[in-house]
DNA sequence: CCAGCTATGTGCACTATTTCACAATATCGT
DNA sequence: ACGATATTGTGAAATAGTGCACATAGCTGG
């Protein structure tokens, strides 16, 4: 049971893609899918599928399949999605307003309860989506009084750090980061990071090598 | 020569990361650095930092480190950043906005030239950054007439696979796309994804397994 | 109740990636 | 000029992840 320690990261990642293609086809009315149509609908190998939900139990019937709606049950209880969590985003900017905005998030239960940003032009202001950009001096004090569990860090690079190091010492528990640098993390805190700029050069990486 | 073909995609997305602090050093003035050293700041082991490079030539002078202003040029050499590239992108909502006002890309040398959306009262709509929206219907034209290299797809999900075979169709050579869903491709264009959510979900995974 | 069919769950071999450990080599001080 | 020192470049070992192949088990129809 507690084998759970050593389950790979991109297994994780898998997860969490699987339940895209389950949530249109349980639109769709399909009751039942095999491993393989699965995996054809997320690009990968019928196996990987197989193994990836063998880590944390039997959920298909021999000769059958899995049924749609209980397997996308169970992969948000193992990623933890079949509850709501309460994030904050520091860094008004583009980037961090269109995260705030997107009703994506909030439909899977990300709901962004304080916002914040260090420019004074923008503090006060009311988002669209009836947020208001507090001072980044209220962030200890709005993490513990809301009870917040992950931090969004869409400043500009150069105050990433300081920022994670106020919500970790807030006790954040988890942290995404849109800034590029590499943020120096505690133990008591995980950090994942996106970096569109990376994406975008291995890209160029692989066209310039076709030419 | 050929031996590229092989060569590990992690390797080349840590190179990208390599560059970020390395930019920094130069700022700072210093001028050599060792693998330890910048392992350290981009937080992986220091043979990976020599193995990575050491699939491309031999950069370093042993005893002394890399000389931090021709690393830089040789890291852009291979990821094929020291040139500007041409992207157009689709789907002008609060995410492909940001994008597209995006100072780090131009540095960067991605210099978005067409922008592109299907909803009318955004079409003729000029951007902070002076591009005038687009409609979707001349992407094919201007994809070929700007020469146009990358595409960015920040469309709604259900748009995404029809705008992409469009782009490959013109003739575009790589995809980066941010919608949560899996597009099909063609073997002649390389795809990358973003998927926010997807790390949102690793965080929540983590989170709980430790409560 | 059994035979035939189908698709899962999984041991094992294979492939990929990371890390170790050390020989090779450049520099510096004397 | 040479030994001491530092740090690279790299084969080989260790670790991690993927995919095959098949025994296993549920379902259906006779
Ligand atoms: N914003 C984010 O943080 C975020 C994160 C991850 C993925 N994404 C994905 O990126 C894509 C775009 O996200 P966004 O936040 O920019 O979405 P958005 O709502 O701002 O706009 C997205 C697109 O939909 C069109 N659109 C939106 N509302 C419309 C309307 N009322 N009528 C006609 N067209 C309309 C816009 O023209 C635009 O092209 C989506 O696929 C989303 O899932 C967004
Ligand atoms: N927008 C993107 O596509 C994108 C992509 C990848 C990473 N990022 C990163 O995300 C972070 C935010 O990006 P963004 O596009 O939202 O940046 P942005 O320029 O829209 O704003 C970023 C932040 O900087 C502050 N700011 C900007 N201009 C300011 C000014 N003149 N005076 C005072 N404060 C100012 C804002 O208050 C905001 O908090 C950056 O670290 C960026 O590198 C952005």
């Amino acid at each position: 049971m507690n084998k759970e320690s050593k389950i790979p990261a991109p297994t994780i990642e898998r997860l969490a893609h699987y339940s895209r293609p389950l949530e249109s086809l349980l639109d769709n009315e399909t009751p039942v899918i095999s491993s393989e149509k699965l995996a054809r609908l997320c690009g990968v190998n019928p196996a990987q599928v197989r193994k990836d939900l063998a880590y944390f139990g039997e959920f298909g019937v021999r000769g059958v399949g899995y049924d749609v709606r209980d397997l996308l049950v169970e992969i948000k209880k193992i990623l933890a999605t079949d509850r709501d969590w309460t994030l904050c985003i520091v860094g008004m900017g583009n980037l961090g307003s269109a995260i705030a905005e997107n009703e994506n998030f909030k439909k899977r239960g990300y709901k962004f309860v304080a916002a914040f940003d260090s420019d004074p032009t923008k503090i006060g202001r009311t988002l669209p989506c009836g947020l208001i950009i507090e001072p980044t001096s209220r962030i200890r004090e709005l993490v513990k009084s809301l009870k917040i569990e992950i931090g969004v860090i869409t400043t500009r690079p150069h105050e990433a750090q300081r920022f994670a190091d106020l919500l970790m010492d807030s006790g954040v528990k988890a942290i995404l980061n849109f800034a590029p640098i590499q943020i120096r993390t505690l133990d008591c805190c995980k950090i994942e990071n996106v970096d569109f700029a990376v994406k975008l050069e291995h890209l160029a990486y692989h066209i310039a090598k076709i030419l």
